[in-house]
DNA sequence: GATTTGACAAGACCCTGTGACTTGTAAAGC
DNA sequence: GCTTTACAAGTCACAGGGTCTTGTCAAATC
């Protein structure tokens, strides 16, 4: 689950190459598969676990492959966290999307699977955790694209919010984003109740701070 | 600067003993000298870098005396630990105290203050940082304390919510602490702008959710 | 009485060297 | 296009020994 071929737009957004460019066919098969067998050791052993040659084992390849197809091990970090930042953006698009109707209906939809994924996925989460303070073994390795990915996930809300007709000033949007971005992040790493009344929580605030419902 | 003892009410507030107890004479000036210096030799050259016989000799005292005083050297982390966390909450609770007028604008004062010590005091730096989500080599010691304190920042600042009278209901006004809070240490670990600007949007977002002003 | 001194066991820490394992690259072969 | 084999370079895991530190004495000192 959840290991669905991401849409070109959200790529271009990490400003990425998602894979073997030109050549579509057979070669990406054998990159997504080692990608989806390294993210799944990681989950299960670790990062540090991981060996190429085992990775080659188990996605039943030889060693060699796995550096034709993915180049380095960095690289391999760096494609794996990448791929899970990019189910992770696909969702909160996803939500967005499937609300038209009210901001803060989307916000609480975004927020609650992202905590949900968060919870569930141990890669996710230290991917998650890392950008916002924690460490991790494989922190050193995404130091530089924690940026991206808050810039990403701030562009995409912003993005969104800017289709719904709210009366808030130009300039008080970014700090609503961020607000947004670091309550959900900070959730992520030092969770409070469940998912669900913590987005509800963060959509309360949002709406106030919208102004959707001025008097209660 | 800032070595200041204590108020009786947030010592109570963390539910510790503050020093020596009955004994309020010419004790507790030893205890006191020795954490401000453990503090200090930890700013400087880290944690691990202190032994008990440096502090010992830096203060001017036997090492035995350390002893004495402050009992093993985790009893001293947390009492160093203890002692910056005073420093922060009175720090808070002073911006409540001299803004009366206006939430926002005491909220506003409070943010700019622990985010303008956090950036300069790299030891309260750590500790903040800590108690939510990043790591740290003396991590593994207050990992006991990170609960009491954001009890303790939250009770306080709820305590100081309560005087003001905003039309929120009961259980609402949790959820906004606990934004407040989680976005001041967010920006503690993770800063954007000035502490100025950061505390200029908190408190206009804590503003619109209280409904301060309701129409710009 | 409070503080220091010297002594002590236990354990944490640092350094070093050794061997096994891993990475990354290359060539030959199917 | 993929596998196999081979190889240099580097990392990691472990064990050794020595030093330093912790924490606790009791005796000595002011």
């Amino acid at each position: 689950m959840a290991e669905v071929t991401p849409r070109p737009a959200l790529s271009a957004l990490l400003g990425i190459e998602t894979g073997g460019g030109p050549s579509s066919g057979p070669g990406r098969s054998w990159r997504d598969r080692l990608i989806a067998q390294a993210a799944e050791l990681t989950r299960s052993g670790g990062w540090q676990a991981i060996t190429m040659a085992k990775l080659a084992d188990r996605v039943g390849v030889s060693r060699q492959t796995v550096y034709n197809e993915i180049g380095s091990k960095r690289q391999l970090a760096e494609a794996m966290i990448m791929h899970e930042l990019e189910v992770f953006l696909q969702a909160v698009d996803a939500a967005f999307e499937e609300h038209p109707e009210s901001l803060s209906t989307a916000i609480r939809a975004a927020a609650t699977r992202v905590l949900e994924m968060a919870r569930r996925n141990p890669l996710l989460h230290a991917v998650l955790s890392a950008s916002h303070g924690a460490e991790s073994t494989l922190l050193p390795l995404l130091t530089t694209q924690v940026e991206p990915l808050l810039e990403a996930a701030h562009g995409l809300v912003r993005r969104h919010l800017d289709t719904y007709d709210h009366g808030l000033d130009e300039d008080r949007i970014d700090p609503l984003v961020d607000m947004v971005i670091r309550l959900v992040l900070s959730h992520v790493t030092a969770p409070s109740t469940s998912p669900a009344e913590t987005a509800e929580n963060i959509a309360w605030i949002a709406e106030r701070v919208l102004g959707e419902r001025l008097n209660p």
